[in-house]
DNA sequence: ACGCTAGGTCTACGTTGTAAACTTGTCAAC
DNA sequence: GTTGACAAGTTTACAACGTAGACCTAGCGT
């Protein structure tokens, strides 16, 4: 009944593979994503992985699919473009939250699995719908699609430090030391400290970070439609 | 009359070695700066290099702080803010442009090293200057200079592979994986495949981002003024 | 019944970061 | 001068990593 039975434990699963690698990147960072590890949680010697991963990378980047795989587009309907635009955006951004630690792999992806390319031909769509030449809609599409891997990999918090304790150091190293320099100086990065280091609400931020993007393509748009005027 | 002469030569210089990581970085990329190498090509032991840095990290911290000591921050002057602001942000992206392959090492390296701080500072100062309120102008910009960092280090072409042989082969790949999907399914990701491998002009995908980051900052400037009234 | 092969194992190699103990060149103080 | 002491480079060693290559071996198609 179950993938795994009690003799057929040998049957690897490069899903179940994927899986527990993202949840140990989920929880100490990718550094900690080791061929021996995973293998070793799997009950297996490390080179049985090669079997169906042709090398790390390919590992990494079944990770990254996976990620991907977990965009759920929402439905065409007669929302303004840009608003459309935002919601799609807003499911990538979605499936990518939960695993700050893994974002990155996805950059490489979109471009080649299934989900990241509904994804990318969806966002296409609209950005041409609102007046992009697909020539702008490619480079634009691109760069914010990039900004918000990005927003998600650095959101405060999500750096690394597994355990509350050492997290709780790294951050009270991090305020003494913006604390430690001259206000006379840096008047307004000390006067944010607190923001800098630790922003004041995790929505907050995000809806920020998605306004920025959504924001700037609407900006740039009306500014290539003024200068072809 | 050299820093290293003939006898002395056994003295190290943190900046000297931090240089030349910073050259194998952007001839090879990061993995390829290693303790070991570069202690060789100083005619050196690999453990000389931990009386100069703590630890590897400590090493690539330098190499970051020495990318942002190269930015030439435009003087004040009177501009509209968002005009000054975009200078500040350019001379930013013009410091990391030579570097690609390593800009990603100034990110956690802004708010501790001098020139890092001062172009933080010049930044929050021109965007509360335009209206932000400082926590605002906090998350907005740092949320704008890491898709600068991103915008640098995703640079089509400046991804890997050394010598032009393979990255040529690279591109072909690539090539060939986006001219194998059905266009029916992804007829805009079709119609864009050049631009997406690679951009017309490196200077167009520059400003282009660049644009779409100012042209977000003011957007959302609007939008936070619209919504207090 | 027989071989093929998919999917494991075992062993081994080279590379990496770095801990610990050591040597040595230089300079300050007596 | 002689003598510590300290800064800076050396030596050796280790554990962990990715992975090449040779080797079982169970189970399936013919």
């Amino acid at each position: 009944m179950a993938t795994i039975s009690k003799e057929t434990a040998k049957r690897l699963d490069p899903d179940k593979l994927a899986a527990t690698a993202l949840e140990i990147a989920d929880a100490e960072g990718l550094d900690a994503v080791t061929i021996r590890r995973l293998a070793q949680l799997h009950d297996v010697t490390p080179m049985a992985l090669y079997r169906h991963f042709s090398d790390k990378n390919d590992l990494l980047a079944a990770i990254g699919d996976r990620l991907l795989a977990d965009i759920r587009l929402p439905e065409p309907n007669d929302d303004r473009w840009d608003l459309q635009l935002r919601a799609v955006l807003t499911a990538f951004v979605d499936a990518l939250r939960p695993h700050p630690k893994a974002a990155d792999l996805t950059l490489y992806r979109i471009l080649v699995s299934e989900a990241g390319l509904a994804m990318a031909e969806r966002t296409m769509e609209l950005l041409t719908s609102g007046g992009f030449s697909v020539d702008d809609a490619a480079e634009v599409g691109r760069q914010s699609l990039c900004s918000l891997i990005t927003l998600v990999t650095t959101e405060p918090g999500a750096n690394e430090d597994t355990d509350p304790i050492a997290r709780e150091d790294a951050l009270r190293v991090k305020r003494a030391a913006l604390a430690a320099l001259p206000p006379r100086r840096y008047p307004l990065i000390s006067a944010a400290a607190d923001t800098l280091i630790c922003p004041s609400s995790t929505d907050r931020y995000y809806s920020l970070g998605m306004d920025l993007v959504v924001a700037g393509i609407r900006g740039v748009l009306t500014d290539l439609q003024e200068e072809k005027k």
